[in-house]
DNA sequence: TTGTTGATTATAAGGCCAATAGACTTTGCAGATAATC
């Protein structure tokens, strides 16, 4: 047995490596930059991990959710691994100090992005030895760090602060594109790229065409009257899930919620458990249902509206079947249903004719107190969504005109004006083409796994299922009972037995 | 001069048809502050 693979087994008592893991963390224990593009469930994390405790120094994770962070060392710690620790705003301010002041005592650090922007535990963390900065859920850096979250952009210059340790970037989804995004925004552009096939061979694909949202509710009842799996309808709307979610409870003889970013974080993760726990038979839910959920049995997932892109819908249908067992992805749309997804677009960048309104109005605050005022304000008086702003902040702040709260130069000027407006309309471009690419999918009339697949790979595998609809996959046709694991009563001696087993692996 | 006639114009009510405008709004962290136990 070579090394790695006792070491392997030492730590994590597994025989062998799965595919990819161990190409990825002989490049890391080089010093080599990788981006890993794994499929989900194929245990990402023990690319870093295993590394994490063969290296002297510190391992840090950018982990995208705090929920996310501590899913992860709990489960670390259960394992037996003592110097895990999570650093984000769930940790209140004493314990925050307490952990950075003894940042020696750990191996593994699982951190915010936001919170890597915190000068005080930036400047500890720049004390220690970093042998690598793990990006978790890398996607995110090009999805969510142009607009939503744009410290995920900022992470190139904690690299420069650390000293430049050992990158992997990993995720489960990124076209060539997204691909070429992350190595540009980490300014890693000779990163190593490791990429394994995505395509999934046990999902069939359907496309269905309806005339209202209203019909599209009949024909989930319909379906769900026919069977009982696990099953996710994603919505673009809370309003529609909360809706669909109380209609289908009165119809359907099935344990259905909701779930969505605006409920109470306790509500939240009790629908979660549930679900995991197959307490749930159905979950209508919004984006914000789906990282991190690791459920093995999904069958099911139907899209209520239109994504955005490819790239989310990928990811979403990603979450079935996870066992490898046959599941099945329905993409229900009516004709108007492209204006949703326009709307969340038009939400998320600022109007490029309103620029210079803006730039005018940052010129009033630097005039009135050198700083900008709360964001509440800035965001009421400038009519912005939250992320329209920290797009414009973002710009400002790479142009040098902010430093974060301060104001260092004027922005009322033609040149800066010129530059923003070009690069609003560049996302916009890019966002309207990814759209316009959503939604020719949903129109095509060839196979719609190559469709779907192709940006994405060279080589499609053969499905190990009824391939889509164009492919002559019925779904009303299915037989839902054939292959398809329906979901079994648990006793509560059972469940009582599982929680003394202590998540063992069976 | 008076009445009849057809042409023209103004006005209002109501029915019908075609074109057009408007409407469905996700994703999370951080850190200050107030309310509650």
């Amino acid at each position: 047995m070579d090394p790695l693979a006792k070491q392997l087994s030492q730590y994590f008592g597994y025989d062998s490596f799965r595919e990819g893991q161990r190409p990825i963390i002989e490049d890391v224990l080089k010093g080599e930059d990788v981006l890993g593009i794994l499929p989900t469930g194929t245990g990402k994390s023990l690319t870093y991990q295993l590394p994490s405790l063969l290296q002297e120094g510190m391992t840090i994770v950018v982990s995208p959710l705090i929920s996310l962070m501590i899913d992860q060392v709990k489960q670390l710690k259960a394992q037996g691994f003592k110097s895990v620790v999570a650093m984000n705003s769930f940790i209140n301010y004493q314990e925050r100090k307490r952990i950075m002041t003894n940042i020696t005592q750990y191996k593994l650090l699982y951190i915010s992005p936001e919170m890597l922007q915190n000068e005080w535990v930036l400047d500890q963390l720049t004390q220690i030895k970093v042998d690598l900065f793990v990006i978790d859920e890398a996607h995110c850096i090009s999805q969510w760090g142009h607009e939503f979250r744009t410290d995920y952009l900022k992470l190139h210059v904690v690299l420069e602060q650390l000293r430049h340790p050992t990158v992997l970037a990993l995720s489960a989804t990124a076209t060539p594109e997204v691909q070429d995004d992350i190595l540009k925004k980490l300014k890693r552009e000779g990163m190593k790229k490791r990429i394994y096939s995505m395509d999934k061979q046990n999902i069939s694909f359907a496309v269905k065409e309806l005339r209202s949202p209203e019909d599209k509710l009949v024909q989930i009842t319909q379906l769900l009257q026919r069977t009982r799996v696990p099953a996710m309808i994603y919505f673009s709307s809370r309003q529609w899930a909360e809706r669909a979610a109380v209609e289908l409870q009165s119809k359907i003889n099935q344990r259905v919620a909701f779930y969505h970013g605006g409920m109470e974080q306790t509500d939240r993760m009790l629908v979660q458990q549930q679900f995991m726990n197959d307490q749930l038979d159905v979950i209508c839910c919004t984006s914000a249902f789906g990282m991190g959920v690791d459920k093995q049995n999904i069958r099911l997932v139907i899209h209520f509206h239109l994504p955005s892109q490819l790239e989310s819908f990928i990811q979403e249908v990603g979450r079935a079947g996870r066992d490898g067992n046959p599941c099945v992805s329905l993409l229900l749309f009516s004709p108007k249903d492209h204006y949703l997804p326009q709307l969340l677009i038009e939400g998320e960048l600022p109007d490029p004719n309103e620029i210079s309104t803006i730039l005018q109005k940052v010129d009033q605050y630097a005039n009135n107190q050198g700083k900008l005022p709360d964001v509440e304000h800035i965001l009421e008086e400038l009519q912005l969504s939250e992320s329209q702003w920290n797009f414009i902040h973002y710009q400002l702040e790479e142009r040098g005109v902010f430093n974060g709260q301060s104001i260092l130069q004027n922005a009322d000027n033609t040149s800066l004006k010129t530059q923003l407006t070009k690069v609003v309309q560049q996302r916009w471009k890019y966002k309207q083409s990814k759209l316009t690419e959503m939604i020719h999918w949903i129109h095509s009339t060839t196979c719609r796994r190559t469709a779907l697949y192709e940006p994405f790979q060279n080589h499609i595998r053969p499905p190990k299922v009824p391939c889509c609809d164009m492919c002559s996959f019925d779904i009303d046709q299915l037989d839902w009972q054939e292959g398809m694991s329906v979901i079994e009563e648990v006793s509560w001696q059972e469940r009582l037995a599982n929680v003394f087993a202590g998540g063992q692996k069976k």
